[in-house]
DNA sequence: GCCGTTTTCGGCCCGACTGTTTTCAGTCG
């Protein structure tokens, strides 16, 4: 299973919006939030805790650490419970739509008895809304608005919930006998950013095991489809995982076919159709005779078609085949590449841990250098001064002069206005080691206004990253307008490298922009903007990303030795 | 509900934006 403090993190977020859907304290809600954030940050296991470690925790006093020890012990929070009865399933859904928060919720759900999201469309539909208290026309148009960005992001999940699904459904029918092989294939293998469902695959003589394992999973909720070759079944949160159990001699082409993607697929069987083949996921075969002629390895089928092996990621019909025909496949960057994390942040903003502890867990994982970009005075809200960043700045030489074999770089993550400044003038920012620039409001500016925006800031000689440069956040809103070919160019002339944030939720650049970009000549820093120390792995997720942007470690500054990044970054400052 | 202390209750990251209202409430980052 998942982490406990994930666990409780998701249990402990739900309590607080249904404290703010009924009304109650708003306070309160808060309080709930910020303690279920810093459990979902806390780098200890807190099934591994007592009261006094939890209390320990911030935001955690004694009423939470309960609660907490009472989940421990049985899986269940009474409070919750009880609120849940109160405040139908479909209100709280009501809160998913950007734009509808809990107090419109609950005067929808009190004045209407609307209590599900089908139910506001009919109401909607009845213009029944503009005559509320506090709704009027435009309320209601955004409302609708804020159904259709709801209705995109679908029923898909985000890549770190699936990877976590999945590693966990491998490592169960991975003890089972008889197990030969066990992976999962599909989008997720792909490193898609968000997931419909899980394909599981496992190489085995006899699938009973594994088809009964898989039923019989604590996640398992429903089960849609039980075979001998293939069986369905649905969790509690909705994912639909699918099952196939493959003879050990099928391994590869099974593999093979279930990664997909569905059009690459069709590439490979109409090449292997030319050379008088056929694929399936039982094998490669000559069409006359019948013969397998590969099947173990995926490798064995590729090369059996003339092919190197291609990495998952590549497998979108992309060009991905032509290029392996020509041997020109890029050398793709993998995490092992990457030498340094450049954008993260400490509780001196609204990170969760400290610097100390931030730097222990980025040495932990064998980085070279690793930058704290807390965020700057225009971000109102995280109260940065001048003098708490030379104060960090102090603290963090001091640090730098006590590791070995890591490099501390002192950075920021500046705001960028709707005019394109920045927090700081540049005298002040000639003192970091390094600066990104993002935007984090004004999303609705034009097209025109979004564009010159972003445009000045990477203009700056001391803006030496774009950090999540639509600001999309996936399920949540789509990202800013802007003539992106442009920025694009922009950052090539510049000097400026574009942000890959690796973050689950922002994947930022995507996959389609990174290969845009990419053709501008643009360098890129693969980033996770960790806001605690168990962030720090979503580099996986950004390193999938830019794997799907075909990027090598040619193309990513932070997989360069440091002399080489010092210099991108001195350049920079020099035109 | 948590926190800090001015040790026992008052404040809770702050500001912008939007839409509905006519001085404010809700939402967002």
């Amino acid at each position: 299973m998942s982490r406990a403090n994930d666990r409780v993190e998701a249990l402990l977020r739900e309590y607080a919006e249904l404290i703010a859907i009924s009304g109650q304290d708003a306070f309160k809600a808060r309080a709930y939030e910020k303690a279920a954030r810093a459990i979902g940050g806390h780098p200890v296991d807190i099934a591994q805790l007592d009261a006094k470690g939890l209390m320990d925790i911030p935001h955690v006093g004694r009423s939470i650490a309960d609660k907490v020890l009472e989940y421990l012990r049985t899986g269940r929070i009474p409070e919750v419970e009880a609120s849940r009865e109160a405040v139908p399933a479909g209100v709280r859904e009501l809160t998913r739509i950007p734009g509808l928060g809990p107090r419109k919720a609950l005067v929808l759900h009190r004045d209407l008895g609307i209590s599900s999201v089908a139910e506001l469309e009919e109401a909607l539909r009845g213009e029944k809304l503009r005559d509320l208290k506090g709704f009027g026309e435009r309320t209601e148009e955004s409302i609708r608005h804020g159904i259709l960005l709801l209705r995109q992001a679908g029923d898909r999940i985000l890549l770190d919930a699936a990877t976590e699904l999945a590693e966990e459904i491998v490592a169960e029918l991975s003890r089972i006998p008889g197990c030969v092989r066990c992976t999962y294939a599909g989008s997720l293998r792909r490193m898609r950013e968000t997931i419909g469902d899980l394909d599981v695959l496992v190489a085995a003589d006899t699938s009973e095991p594994f088809m009964a394992a898989l039923t019989a999973l604590p996640a398992t909720a429903e089960v849609i489809a039980h075979g001998a070759k293939k069986t369905s079944v649905r969790t509690a949160s909705g994912v639909q995982v699918d099952l196939r159990v493959l003879p050990p001699a099928s391994w590869g082409a099974g593999l093979q076919y279930f990664t997909g993607s569905k059009a690459h697929n069709i590439r490979t069987r109409e090449l292997a159709a030319r050379h008088g083949l056929k694929l399936s996921e039982y094998g490669l075969f000559d069409a006359e005779t019948g013969e397998n002629l590969a099947s173990e390895t995926e490798e064995d089928v590729y090369a059996r078609l003339g092919l190197p092996w291609i990495p998952p990621a590549l497998r979108e019909d992309r060009g991905e085949i032509a290029a392996a025909l020509r041997g020109e496949l890029p050398e793709l960057v993998t995490e092992r590449d990457i030498r340094g994390d450049l954008h993260t942040h400490t509780d001196l903003t609204d990170g969760l841990a400290s610097l100390e502890d931030m730097a222990a867990a980025a040495a932990a994982r064998g980085y070279a250098y690793y930058a704290v970009t807390d965020h700057a005075p225009d971000l109102a809200m995280q109260r940065m001064t001048k003098e708490k960043a030379l104060a960090q700045r102090d603290r963090l030489r001091a640090l730098d002069r006590t590791l070995r074999g890591m490099r501390l770089l002192h950075g920021t993550e500046l705001n960028i206005g709707p005019d394109g400044g920045l927090d700081w003038p540049d005298d002040f920012l000639a003192g970091f080691d390094l600066c990104i620039a993002s935007v984090h409001s004004h999303f609705g500016q034009t097209r025109e206004a979004m564009t010159s925006r972003i445009i000045r800031a990477c203009e700056n000689p001391y803006v030496a990253v774009l950090g999540h440069p639509t600001t999309r956040r996936l399920g949540i809103r789509p990202g800013v307008d802007a003539d992106f070919d442009a920025v694009f160019a922009a950052c090539a002339r510049t000097g400026t490298a574009l942000e890959v944030n690796s973050h689950p939720e922002r994947l930022d650049l995507c996959d389609e922009d990174i290969l845009r970009a990419k053709r501008h000549g643009v360098k890129f820093a693969v980033n996770t903007d960790a806001h605690a120390t168990v962030h720090l792995p979503y580099l996986r997720y950004g390193v999938g990303t830019a794997q799907r942007g075909w990027l090598t470690k040619e193309d990513v500054v932070n997989a360069w030795p440091w002399g080489r990044l010092h210099r991108f970054l001195r350049e920079k400052r020099r035109r």
